[in-house]
RNA sequence: GGCGGCAUAGCCAAGUGGUAAGGCAGAGGACUGCAAAUCCUUUAUCCCCGGUUCGAAUCCGGGUGCCGCCUCCA
């Protein structure tokens, strides 16, 4: 089995070919920085993550760049009415996406580049592109020439004609052809950022920053190209153009979009103004199970937001949690032991299902109920009445591997210690159960309960978790 | 107008030719001093109408409803 990757450019699901056996290059158009990102931003940053990590457990060295749009229209509008400069903007937001990524278990990329350390790649590229009569200046502008190449559209399959006929273009009288887009614009009156550069003052248009810095980062051709659907046009469709123009080679072998996050059935988007913020979430709910919701379904289809869901995944998390916490437990007092056998070939068995699941375009909602059927098998072991201690820890490392490692969803258990005073009381319940003073031992149980630990009886002694 | 997607149990969601994964919620049972956790059992005319096929949620045709892209947007 290999990887299969639904390839917007073909429209088909490809076999995972890198162009190198064993690096596999990676680039997944970020963030613009004017404000705080919402819920169906964060996932394709999510997605993204799972990824990248699932490439590396298939034994690829990922290079991962991911972008921050740091200057454009927005950017300069909102530090203008938020009374600051545009880099004070960036910064601060920049900040509060990390954080948002970092509650939701998303590892940093290797390069996090931002447009405006890039302007002289982009100057350069601008320039080849009008040496090689792909772009012309007018005024203080450059525009690319759309046209110039006939495979124009063919990453959103969309024909030059439909898209002259879409009449939703904007009309530009600089521009020889409505399908024209700026690669640099000239600074405006009143605007403080802007470069030097051989038209004049000016700032870059915002397809270009991308085209630019996976040339630096990555080279002219990469294996993965990524981002939301609604990148697809025009902004992928234009990266391709001027990147193919710019270095005559082909620019990604796997485009790969995800589809949108909706509220109710329309699209979330901040122009629709129907966004929930993920820093505002994550005081709500707990992140690990807004990254389970965001994987829950198959990344090309919709989701929909709902409070219903987010609860729901929080109830299912619970039981990965618990089974984690109730493996640990019994591995304290298990038998020293070799794994079963019968234990490795289920656990084997459970790999290739999770691995088929993932090796069919990501799946990760398969994925997810493999790790469910795992959570299953390891409660079963641990009310088995003898279990050898290597059966319970290769069950355990499964979990962490799959649901920790590649989904994110696991948590490490950890060094369950509890405070003297606690102990003591769980020490003072059991003596109570022992004397049949029951009304005591309960008293004791649900107070503890009411300090968020949770007592539970079993044949090895009391087990705790936290709520 | 062009291109594309979706419709599966109360809810979320896989499945694209061989009589429906998984999760949440619910019901019953086991276990328990009682619980909890867990385990077992249980819940689907796969939007409608035709067609192809030995066989269709899955393919084809026709409907109905919803959505997206063609403009800034992950």
């Amino acid at each position: 089995m290999t990887l299969q990757l639904y390839n917007t450019l073909t429209r088909e699901k490809e076999p995972f070919k890198p162009l190198s056996k064993e690096r596999v290059t990676m680039y997944v158009c970020g963030p613009t920085v004017y404000n705080y990102i919402h819920i169906g931003n964060a996932r394709v940053f999510v997605f993204f993550d799972v990824v990248r990590r699932y490439l590396q457990y298939r034994g690829f060295d990922v290079t991962y760049v991911q972008n921050f749009t740091d200057v454009d229209d927005r950017l300069i509008r909102a530090a203008a009415e938020e009374g600051t400069t545009v880099p004070e903007l960036a910064e601060r937001y920049i900040r509060a996406y990390f954080e948002d990524m970092d509650a939701l278990g998303v590892q940093r990329a290797d390069v996090h580049p931002r447009a405006t350390e890039h302007i002289p790649g982009m100057v350069e590229g601008i320039s080849r592109l009008i040496e090689k009569g792909y772009a012309y200046e007018r005024d203080g502008d450059v525009y690319y020439r759309a046209l110039r190449k006939d495979d124009y559209g063919k990453l959103s399959h969309q024909s030059v004609e439909e898209l002259k006929s879409g009449a939703r273009v904007e009309v530009d009288e600089k521009k020889e052809n409505p399908l024209d887009f700026a690669l640099w614009k000239k600074t405006k009156p009143g605007e403080e950022i802007a470069w030097d550069s051989p038209w004049g003052k000016g700032r870059p248009g915002w397809h270009i920053e991308c085209s630019a810095m996976v040339k630096q980062y990555l080279g002219d051709t990469i294996d993965i190209h990524a981002g939301g659907t609604d990148l697809c046009f025009p902004h992928h469709e234009n990266e391709i153009a001027q990147s193919e123009a710019w270095t005559g080679k082909p620019f990604a072998s796997y485009w790969l979009h995800n589809g949108y996050m909706n509220m109710g059935s329309e699209k979330m988007s901040k122009s629709l103004g129907n966004i929930v913020r993920v820093k505002e979430l994550r005081e709500e709910y707990n992140p690990r199970a807004l990254r389970y919701f965001l994987l829950s379904a198959h990344y090309r289809n919709p989701i929909s937001f709902s409070d219903e869901s987010i609860r729901q995944m929080e109830s299912g998390l619970e039981r990965f949690d618990t089974a984690t916490v109730n493996l640990s437990h019994r591995l304290e007092t298990a038998l020293q032991g070799e794994a079963a056998p019968e234990v490795m070939a289920r656990l084997d068995e459970l790999t290739r299902n999770f691995e088929t699941a993932m090796d069919d375009d990501l799946n990760t909602a398969n994925a997810i109920s493999v790790l469910f059927e795992a959570v299953h098998f390891a409660n079963e072991l641990v009310s088995q009445s003898v279990v050898p201690k290597g059966s319970l820890e290769k069950t355990m490392e499964w979990i962490q591997r799959y649901g920790g490692e590649i989904l994110g969803l696991v948590e490490d258990p950890g060094d369950q210690s509890l405070e003297a005073e606690i102990e003591s009381l769980i020490e003072e319940r059991q003596q109570a159960r022992k004397n049949k003073d029951f009304q005591r031992a309960d008293a004791i149980r649900d107070e503890l309960a009411e300090r968020g630990i949770l007592l539970e009886d079993t044949p090895q002694g009391v087990r705790w978790r936290k709520k």
